[in-house]
DNA sequence: AAAATATATTGACAAACATCTATGTATAAG
DNA sequence: CTTATACATAGATGTTTGTCAATATATTTT
């Protein structure tokens, strides 16, 4: 899978409002799939297949501890998207004159 | 719109390989659609459709100049994302004791 | 004014997705 | 060993999304 594919997968985890409402309610530390189905308007298939998004994307681990699944928020998992973050912020700001025009841009009756 | 929905809608937006290449293309900088375009296996309406999605939520800023529209990625959007995600990250570490099981992972014979 | 160029909008369509019900599986309780 | 509980999987269905061709709009060039 390339890095863009990836990255791709990674945000799709964020990109649904339940499964943001699950991320808050993970915010506070560990939280056991009963308890969050509980707090959400949706059915425990629904549930469960939201779980699997986010662990797959590797954003949200699980642990299965007798019949239970308990989830949490990944530290790395987190981690490597706020990193991509700071990639694409690094060159937010540049000077004036490093526009790097393309080819049809540079027609002379549009550089003012 | 509730904060929920609005982060899902900020995570949409980065959520797509080809809005993901537009942002790597936008990374080292303001860049026009035409060279966007170039640069990419997709049509020109759907490349303004993405434009479009990136620009709704805030991730990216567009600048008209004549016939062109420059891009370039907005600073505030990500500043706003990568906070959501610091807030998210800001729990991970816990005690061992600080388990907030729901009322039924407090049967007795699960506590080992 | 007419033609050319860059971008946006519309409408159609297929693929991906979120959701549910029904059912399966694993573990614990009686 | 049978029943109950927690979670996962399968299949069906309506919605959302990404894509393109066709067309519209805005701006510049001739």
């Amino acid at each position: 899978m390339s890095d863009n594919k990836r990255m791709a997968v990674v945000f799709k985890a964020f990109a649904d409002e339940n499964r943001i409402q699950i991320l808050e309610l993970l915010r506070d530390g560990e939280r056991c799939a009963c308890m969050l189905l509980e707090e959400m308007k949706i059915t425990q298939p629904t549930l469960s297949h939201h779980m699997k998004i986010l662990c797959d994307s590797g954003i949200v681990v699980g642990r299965k501890e007798g019949k239970w699944m308990h989830y949490s928020i990944s530290e790395d998992g987190m981690r490597e998207v706020r990193n991509y973050l700071d990639e694409l912020m690094a060159n937010t700001k540049r000077e004036d004159d490093s526009y790097e025009l393309c080819r049809n841009c540079f027609k002379p009756s549009v550089r003012k």
